[in-house]
DNA sequence: CTGAAAGCGCTTACAG
DNA sequence: CTGAAAGCGCTTACAG
């Protein structure tokens, strides 16, 4: 975004090749309603085609800027995918703006408003299901949109940006596999999420391939925040026939386990071994240092940010989908089973 | 900022008022350096005065924005500070552009160049020596700043917000004090912040006030991170007459105290005592859970963001320095002195 | 539903 | 160092 955007085109532009005047231009770009449809899409497609976006007057710059969208901000988590994205906009001279929508209507709906006002330039949407009438909202705004961490299976046409969250279940259960254990408890996200659904389908596909039994006492689903990790993790160590390791889905949630570990008088990774998700910065800290499957955040936001700029641009995306490479991090908190 | 600011003022009536052209205030106001000093002045000042801010065309709103810039992103800190900005800003219809500058001066630069195309109604600085330049700059602009936890003594006309960094100090050394230590470790934070001095202060006048010995070797300075804590808690413990307590000046360097105390063997709380600095989430989740002065991060970043919303409407702020109350908070990481 | 006209807020040469 | 003039990109009545 710096000097190469100048050349960007002008309503006159737009409306000459559309054959209409200025003000009818003007009138689909405000949204207005009385505008023939027939009108209106032509005249859509072509700002959409040229990746038209509203200028001042002469020279007058518009700010550049790139909208990032959480449930909430109540992670560890939101702070590393800000990094990145901040990292990426800052360079090219974007800002980022940060909000939180707590996926409550009246909040989207704000946030929609103040979006069309500051003309944003891009939208990262993280972990969230946008509903329909906010996509195609965005979609008449010109607005770009690439989701990170979609939480479900994202429409073919909105370019989306996960972690391989199967791989990484699957190498965490093959690394506690491969020490021994056979009863692995799994401490699941939230199953309507479907970075939660691939974790879970990696652990079954190793218990599977491993010819390990599969007891699904061993697997219930959690919130991905501490608590729920320590009520999981209770609940399992409960059993009549306890697992000799868990697997979080969140490094909260092992944290979590942790707890409910040393509640009952055991010692993680001697008594119960724990593995996570996510690598936060604290899991190098833990005690023990917690062995966990990293998710390379930072660089998500990186990528999402530079995505939805050339988009922006109106360049083309190679692959709408990109899943980045999560990696076993083996720390203290696993060890061979006890006998 | 809704619908209450549409009768701004345009350079025609700053102009006017100057007995200027409209071209010299627009040369002003972007900071050409063709104007006579005089004019200059004039000019600015009836910009300030009126709370000028550009506008587009006819009824063109501009982007409602708000600047939040820290060092760096890289402390679970940050996102406590963004969330009560945002959610003051989001409501306002303000949006919260996050920006980190690393202390870099060519990156300092880029951003402030961006602010200024983005028009930014206000900035927010967290824990930054903002360089007087900058500040310049900025005031040229006509942006109202608010400094969040001063890095030092922050300017009188630069309104900001903190923490009772000294009275937490104090907290948690008395109750460390009432637990029957007498021998307690301090792990400072970097002492060219304004916050590290008050904690240190705080720790020595509670020492003070109980008659305590105030021993320098028991003090020493970490940088606020995990790795500091464990070097720096490393060292007291190895001293040849240690600490039966230490109070690390951030949560963070609390927790790597936990693992200096684990690698020789011995318990926390039961053995050495330790306190910590921010409350930061997984403080309640550590194990054990650490006993800390709470800072109201939250609440810090909702008033700074009232604060420069409020600025940037003209108004009046009655106090240009608060600090919010810290609390301390009571948990199992500090016991009786062992005897 | 659409355009010709007027106009807004601003900036950029140009001249002095 | 400053202003009169031209002009840009856009929007808003107004008329049909």
């Amino acid at each position: 975004m710096g000097a190469d955007d100048e050349r960007r085109v002008t309503i006159t532009a737009i409306a000459q090749e559309a054959g209409v005047s200025v003000p009818t231009v003007s009138r689909v770009l405000n949204g207005r309603s009385d505008v023939a449809p027939g009108t209106r899409e032509r005249v859509e497609e072509l700002l959409r085609h040229h990746g038209y976006r509203r200028r001042g007057s002469r020279g007058v710059r518009r700010a550049d800027l790139l909208d990032l969208v959480f449930n909430d901000l109540d992670s560890p988590w939101a702070v590393e995918i800000i990094r990145g994205v901040e990292d990426v906009g800052h360079a090219a001279g974007v800002g980022t703006v940060v909000s939180a929508i707590h996926s409550h209507s009246t909040s989207t709906r704000q946030w929609l408003q103040n979006l069309q006002a500051r003309a944003s330039d891009g939208v990262i949407v993280v972990t969230s299901h946008l509903i329909p009438p906010v996509h195609a909202q965005l979609r008449r705004l010109n607005v770009p949109v690439v989701v990170v961490d979609p939480a479900g299976v994202p429409a073919t046409d909105v370019p989306s940006i996960g972690a391989t969250n199967w791989a990484g279940g699957l190498a965490a259960t093959e690394h506690l596999l491969g020490l021994g254990h056979r009863r692995i408890g799994f401490v699941a996200g939230p199953p309507h999420l479907l970075c939660s659904r691939a974790r879970l389908d990696g652990y079954r596909a190793a218990l599977e391939a491993a010819g390990a039994p599969l007891d699904e006492r061993l697997v219930q689903a959690g919130d991905f925040y501490h608590a729920s990790g320590f009520a999981v993790g209770s609940a399992l160590l409960d059993l009549d026939d306890p697992p000799t390791a868990i697997f979080a889905a969140s490094d909260q949630m092992a944290f979590g386990v942790y707890e409910a570990v040393r509640q009952r008088g055991l010692r993680v990774a001697d008594d119960v071994s724990v593995v996570g998700f996510d690598d936060l910065p604290e899991a190098r800290w833990a005690s023990p240092p917690l062995t966990t499957v990293r998710q390379p955040l930072v660089e998500m936001g990186r990528l999402a940010a530079r995505t939805v700029l050339r988009l922006g641009q109106g360049e083309e995306i190679e692959a709408p989908r990109v899943e980045l490479a999560t990696e076993l991090v083996v720390r203290d908190s696993s060890a061979a089973r006890p006998r």
